[in-house]
DNA sequence: ATCATATATCTTGAAAATCAAACATTTTTA
DNA sequence: TAAAAATGTTTGATTTTCAAGATATATGAT
């Protein structure tokens, strides 16, 4: 098995495991698995149009309008449209929404400390440094 | 801003990359979101029962029992009862699911490559050192 | 051996998630 | 200004998912 072939391995039973445990976590929330993945996104902008969402969700601008509609009925999301280009419409979480991303992201912080309690603090520097040159160059 | 909070940042932009990136490639075959999951984990697994598939995928058993009732409808996976204990089914992928499962690693080779491409050679085996201890610990 | 409990899987019914293509509106470009 | 491009929504269909209940089988305790 080649280096090349571990690592596919290792970065497909990563994203897997990740991914399970999103969903297992998701279940016992309030959140559907869209909105919450809508969330963790806007939790990170002051305010993002549905094109730049739909492209950090990697799902069509078609998909976002649902969900950003759910948020919005659901009042942790709001709509605003722009002077500037009258097309446009800027998304931001409600104080609600802010509740529920803290919340959400306090769940990733534990995953993160569990996953990063196995490691020593050089290793810990080194993946971090590692992930963002992955993040930066790759996505 | 502490080192766990890059980390769950860079974490969560390598999570969405990958599943943004996962999404267009399967958007671009002849498979389904759900059924390249499934094929993903059974071509590294002989045999496997809908219970250990269910995990593996993170979904419930009755997703699972949807995702290879289309598998098996397609001729990329068959079921297997045992005598052991007759109430399992150990799935396994046909020739065809394997020829699926072929051409999807092949595309995962292509992104490991490119992920890899921007690291230097110690960078490439610490990482991967690394992922295997977060993998056998956490997932 | 029998009965209760646990396990593995499937079924059902409903909701959520998704896409591609068509549409409306607005902006940009030629 | 007219054509092309961009942003976002709608539409119609399919896929994906879950929870809860049903079925069949296995296991454990008596």
């Amino acid at each position: 098995m080649t280096i090349n072939e571990e690592l596919t391995h290792e970065l497909l039973a990563f994203f897997n495991g990740f991914s399970s445990w999103e969903n297992s976590i998701v279940r016992s929330s309030e959140l559907t698995v869209s909105e919450a993945h809508a969330i963790e996104v806007l939790g990170e902008h002051e305010k993002i149009n549905m094109k730049g969402l739909s492209q950090k969700l990697g799902v069509t601008t078609g998909t976002t309008t649902v969900t950003v509609d759910r948020l919005e009925k659901k009042n942790f999301a709001r709509r605003e449209s722009t002077k500037e280009d009258r097309r446009v419409n800027l998304i931001s979480l409600t104080d609600l929404g802010r509740k529920a991303f803290q919340e959400h992201h306090d769940f990733h912080m534990h995953l993160t400390e569990q996953m990063m309690s196995v490691l020593t603090d050089d290793e810990i520097k080194q993946f971090l440094h590692t992930l963002k040159k992955i993040n930066a160059e790759t996505f």
